[in-house]
DNA sequence: TATGCGGCCTGAAGGC
DNA sequence: TGCCTTCAGGCCGCAT
């Protein structure tokens, strides 16, 4: 599924073959993929005879910006969500959702099994207010914001389960299941400790393994732990392999206990029950 | 205000 | 073999 390392490598993969062709038309076939506007006809009139100046990530959202137009188009693909970008020609996937036909009968290809991907189209000024996930981002774990005195700071104030808060899309923007169960174990923090518990040599190495963590999962082009596919439909699969994730049962890769998954908060967790001692 | 949980959705996997 | 249930998970909206 993907996470910020895969969102990043589409965004990458549109910076280099989309931009500066002009869009010809689209096509939508699922309309509430569309979260706005809500109308297929104005989504795909506004888009007409545009061209894409750059691509940009924050956190997993994609935004697409224009030449000569202060608009955006946002992408978030959620849970099963892909863009490809192939020829008209190729045969329609049966979970294709909306198209964009570019010129020289290249298409950008909106793809989503479970359908939980959603699409925009925002003026400029608007975008904060209509893609109202984008102003409760919290800072980009790349960037100076997200210090060690910040996490310190917002840990202190929370009673939440550490598993939880890494999920949580305004602490730090990005994060999904798989890389929190990994930065957890990484620093040898229980999923279930709760924040404010943490102390300042456990809140640096946190820091520390979310930063080169996401950092080795987009050097090796998002395709670390899972079956996602970049924008040309291909999976790297560079042999990376998860310390916890999806591994119950099987033995930890550094003191052979099995791996135990615990639902928190709904969502399943991995983790080694020695390596990561429960408090 | 802060937190938790159900719903959305499809296909794969597991149980009987 | 085949049907039925459960699970997966990001984010929003609602309840507490």
């Amino acid at each position: 599924l993907p996470e910020l390392p895969e969102v990043e490598t589409v965004c990458r993969g549109l910076n280099k073959l989309t931009l500066g062709i002009k869009i010809q038309g689209g096509e939508v076939l699922l309309p509430r993929t569309l979260a706005y506007p809500v109308s297929s006809q104005d989504f795909l009139q506004e888009i007409q005879n545009r061209k894409i100046d750059s691509w940009s990530r924050r956190g997993k959202y994609l935004l697409a910006h224009f030449q000569d137009c202060d608009a955006c188009l946002g992408v978030h693909l959620r849970m099963s969500g892909q863009l490809l970008w192939l020829s008209q020609d190729i045969n329609l996937h049966k979970h294709t959702r909306i198209r964009l036909f570019f010129a020289n009968n290249q298409e950008l290809r909106f793809v989503d099994t479970r359908t939980f991907g959603k699409i925009w189209w925002v003026k400029g000024q608007e975008t904060d207010a209509v893609i109202t996930g984008l102003q409760k981002l919290g800072p980009e774990p790349f960037s100076p914001e997200f210090s060690e005195d910040y996490l310190a700071q917002k840990l202190e104030k929370s009673n939440r389960c550490i598993k939880t808060l890494l999920l949580d899309q305004g602490l730090v923007a990005g994060i999904g299941n798989i890389y929190a169960d990994e930065a957890l174990f990484k620093s040898g923090i229980h999923p279930t400790a709760i924040a404010s518990s943490l102390n300042l040599k456990e809140i640096s190495g946190l820091r520390t393994a979310i930063i080169t963590i996401l950092e080795k999962a987009i050097a090796s082009g998002g395709t670390t732990f899972s079956d996602f596919l970049n924008i040309m439909g291909v999976n790297g699969n560079y042999g990376g392999v998860a310390w916890v994730y999806g591994r119950k049962g099987k033995p930890c890769r550094v003191c052979e206990t099995p791996i135990e998954k615990l639902k928190i908060n709904g969502r399943s967790s991995h983790f080694c029950p020695n390596c990561q001692f429960p408090r």
